[in-house]
RNA sequence: GGCCCGGUAGCUCAAUGGAUAGAGCAACAGCCUUCUAAGCUGUAGGUUCUUGGUUCGAUCCCAAGCCGGGUCACCA
């Protein structure tokens, strides 16, 4: 059993039989003791001065007294101020060091066939421009989140809405035809997305020098928008896209093929993928039918020029339009399709969507809309909304240019670990291709744990200059502590000493319990990055192992240790730190290399 | 303006209501003949936006204010 929850018990019938009152094990508050004071387990007196009516030393003198005679775990304790200081001894770190050494899934909970199924639904592009870096911290942060959930013991499904419809599809396809002369992803020699996004951009240049045009001719700003000849070609084409026009809906999918296609490659090169992916293009009808279900059973209102709104004012939120007056779906219409799509598909428990925080109000009322339309999960639906990442002068801004591609950012990172390691030559007797995965795997590494390792409810800045490091709190950091750590191991193996599966010792120095109590801590982690929905609980806890490891492997010799009862049990204790690291870094979605 | 979120070292970020607020980067000083120097050790760097309140104790909770961001579309 975990020492805190020990320890609390037993405060709790120290404090009923030294003072004959009785407090419940979960009012003790118990920590960590801080690396300064002597001691593992902290109790706080504090609260139980009442209770004793003596002072805080005398108060944690008896409970510690208490604990030192009741409990075998307990080795001795001393008192600084109202903090009664625990020591917990070896054997019980040991003991824990052996199951975690044993466990090759340490720290996660198991699935099993009565596991509640959690959908998290994240990416979710628009299909007329490539990914940057604002998706970039989507796709890991909904990835990581899944992992961090099977972790925890829940069946996960991944899944992606593409906003595959829409005006600004259409923009793009009406530039293309416009400017395209017959261009393909092939003929260009770039991706798909890139391509269909560089014909969103001609089409915005088109538009506005015909708004300036019509302004220099005499119109309103306002006319002049509603006017140019480009925006009216692409509300016919929409209005086409909907009557199903053959050539319209041909050059659609071949576009959005393009997209895909870029799109593929791009999740590839991150590592995300998904179980199942839902288009919006299928489900928008859907959410039409639902919103006039509701209207027919008198929960939404239709206004007489055609339009449905629901009124929301009672929950404290506002009218909200459901339905335009020419009947067809706005945003959150499609979300509720999509919902009740997703629902009729499979045994949902519970409903995640990773989306920006800038939604937080469209998933209030997604969630109450569909609370009203008698889905009983409505209620229940998680909105997992992240803080956005602004570059060093600010928000990206697509229009002037300040946009983060995500591949040129992930080529141009896997360029630096390339140079990087190509200057260390520490790979030298591997394949190129070896060595062009251990840079991917290198790049990628910096590039997640640098998003990850903060608070994802926090705006976050990056700079392309200086933000991606290799050295440092960084991922790479962290993948090389395990690539020497396997090195270690390897070194072991041709030494012929076999790690043995037991590993004990009697005596453990400073930082072998440093360490060691560290690694018990890694399920608790993971649990509370889970209830926290924070794969930053789990980078911070990672890195600081990692120090502690680091600073041990300075200090302290593990295959020159003459004792080999030593020698065998730090050998284990690399072992396992490095099972905690691979394991920990499976959770953010990032790999390690044997070497690097 | 209403509602929501943030403000911690020069910069990027940590810190279940606990002890002297911690890391990395940048700066400075050391350490490669020893298990990988993408590393290690040390120095310097703080009115935790402000003012009150709650209590044994507040970066954390509450109130007011200041600053920054988001959001309140027949856009998505």
């Amino acid at each position: 059993m975990n020492i805190e929850i020990i320890i609390k018990g037993q405060v709790a019938l120290a404090i009923n039989s030294l003072y004959g009152q009785s407090v419940e094990p979960s009012q003790v508050q118990v920590q960590l003791t801080r690396s300064e004071f002597e001691g593992d387990q902290t109790v706080m007196v504090f609260p139980f001065l009442k209770i004793s009516r003596k002072s805080p030393e005398a108060t944690g003198m008896e409970i510690g007294e208490y604990l030192k005679a009741n409990l075998a775990e307990i080795s001795g304790y001393n008192v600084v101020k109202g903090f009664l200081n625990l020591s917990v001894d070896n054997q019980y770190w040991i003991n824990g060091f052996n199951e975690a050494l044993k466990d090759e899934q340490y720290g996660f909970v198991p699935v099993t066939d009565q596991s509640e199924l959690v959908m998290i639904e994240y990416s979710s592009p628009n299909t007329n421009k490539p990914l940057h870096l604002g998706h970039i911290r989507n796709n890991l942060l909904g990835f990581s989140l899944a992992a961090v959930m099977k972790a925890n013991g829940y069946k996960v499904f991944k899944t992606n809405i593409v906003n595959d419809r829409g005006i600004h599809i259409c923009k793009s396809m009406v530039a293309w035809l416009k400017f395209g002369n017959g261009e393909t992803p092939e003929t260009y020699g770039k991706k798909g997305d890139h391509l269909v996004g560089e014909y969103y951009v001609k089409f915005d240049q088109q538009y506005k020098s015909e708004i300036a045009g019509l302004m220099a001719a005499g119109r309103s700003e306002e006319q002049a928008k509603e006017e140019a000849p480009s925006i009216i070609e692409t509300r016919e084409m929409l209005i086409k896209w909907e009557a199903n026009d053959p050539e319209v809906r041909s050059l659609w999918h071949r576009m959005n093929g393009w997209v895909y296609a870029g799109f593929d490659e791009t999740y590839k090169t991150m590592g995300v993928d998904f179980d199942k992916i839902y288009y919006e293009s299928d489900t928008y009808t859907i959410g039409r039918d639902e919103v006039l279900r509701g209207v027919s059973e008198g929960i939404f209102q239709q206004e007489s020029d055609g339009s449905v709104w629901a009124n929301l004012e009672n929950e404290g939120l506002d009218r909200k339009i459901l339905l335009r007056s020419d009947g067809t779906s706005v945003y959150i219409t499609q979300d509720i399709g999509t919902a009740q799509l997703r629902y009729r598909d499979y045994p949902i428990d519970h409903m995640i969507y990773v989306v920006g925080n800038e939604q937080i109000y469209h998933f209030q009322v997604l969630s109450l809309l569909l609370d009203k339309l008698g889905y009983k999960w409505g209620k229940d639906l998680f909105h997992f909304s992240y803080g956005m990442v602004e570059l060093p002068n600010g928000r990206m801004k697509s229009r002037e240019g300040t946009v983060v591609d995500a591949d040129d950012l992930i080529a141009g990172m896997i360029d630096v670990a390339r140079s990087v390691s190509l200057e260390l030559g520490k790979l030298e007797g591997y394949t190129e291709i070896e060595k062009e995965n251990i840079y991917r795997i290198v790049a990628l590494g910096a590039l997640k744990y640098f998003i990850l390792k903060v608070d994802p409810k926090k705006t976050m800045t990056f700079n392309p200059e200086e933000s991606i490091d290799f050295n440092g709190n960084t991922g790479p950091f962290i993948q090389y502590t395990y690539a020497r750590i396997q090195s270690i191991l390897r070194k072991a193996g041709e030494t012929g000493i076999v790690i043995p599966a037991k590993a004990e010792t009697g005596s453990l120095n400073d930082k072998e319990r440093i360490i060691l109590k560290s690694i018990s801590l890694f399920p608790e982690v993971v649990q509370e990055a889970g209830k926290g929905h924070s794969p930053a609980i789990v980078a911070n806890y990672v890195y600081d192992l990692v120090k502690e490891f680091n600073s041990f492997y300075h200090d302290y010799s593990i295959l020159n240790e003459p004792d080999l009862t030593i020698r065998d049990f730090r050998l284990a204790m690399a072992q396992t730190v490095g099972k905690i690291i691979k394991n920990g870094f499976s959770l953010l979605g990032i790999e390690v290399p044997e070497r690097m």
